[in-house]
DNA sequence: TCTGAAATCCAGGGTGG
DNA sequence: CCACCCTGGATTTCAGA
């Protein structure tokens, strides 16, 4: 993990069909060599998977809200992250600090897919309070720059 | 942009490393017409970009926070944004509909990453008020799957 | 669907810390 | 001695016809 696998994981998070060649150029190895290197930075974990970014407008997700959630701790906060992990809406779940319990980043189709998520929160009654923040507009949305490693 | 297409993102979006004769054995198609539809889909732009998805904590970054920002419109909202934009700790930025008018995700070092990225912001007067809620931990991070399209 | 071109993967050997 | 790198060829994947 020196920092050439941190060049090599900058290089991947902004274009991950890169050629190894390509790779190689940039940071002065060989392809094998960066292959090499990419197959131990995924086997370590240091690159979860590889995937792609899709834009959700287009898929027909055209809106994301952020929910703060005040929870209900006797409905079991396990069950709430089941809940979580098991709902396609809910893009993110984080377990936060300060005043609220959970902050969900959620995308769904409109305003009453909204609504509905939010019905279906209160009907299994995981919350005591909750707040939600509609996405107007994204301006930054990212991976990783080298720059903060 | 049929329920193919969006089959064909949801698979990627799991493992962008797939062969093409396996998605194509998903969707019951060739590898070459999945070969077309993939080149179609980043063409218009469903699929923005390939990327890979890192362990942060394992990168060194192992502290990600949500800043709740209440922008000083003195500041101007341009300059914040560009900000934001150049800022290597900002993953995210929104701007949201509420009581605060921008939701950042930050990534940093530790806290006292997280303490100097805010004092940043204040030096700029960028804010007029401001909340951090610190992740504790992640329950779901994910892309999207085929069920919420 | 087929085919040439390109990228990836793998084995072997070499080099420096 | 170990970790890392390079070269060269076999295999797979890709993009266009």
């Amino acid at each position: 993990m020196d920092i050439t696998d941190k060049k090599i994981a900058a290089l991947l998070a902004e274009d991950a069909r890169r050629s190894l060649a390509d790779i190689g150029e940039a940071v002065g190895l060989s392809a094998s060599a960066v292959n090499e290197r990419i197959r131990r930075l995924a086997a370590s974990g240091v690159i979860k998977r590889f995937t792609v970014d899709a834009d959700h407008a287009l898929l027909g997700l055209a809106v994301t809200a952020f929910v703060l959630v005040g929870l209900d701790y006797d409905a079991g906060e396990e069950a709430f992250k089941a809940f979580a992990a098991d709902h396609p809406s809910v893009a993110e779940c984080h377990h936060v600090t300060g005043g609220w319990s959970y902050l969900l980043k959620v995308r769904v189709r409109d305003l009453a897919g909204l609504e509905t998520f939010l019905a279906e929160l209160k009907a299994r009654r995981f919350l005591s309070r909750s707040e939600t923040m509609i996405v107007l507009s994204t301006a930054v949305e990212r991976g990783f720059t080298l720059a903060e490693v």
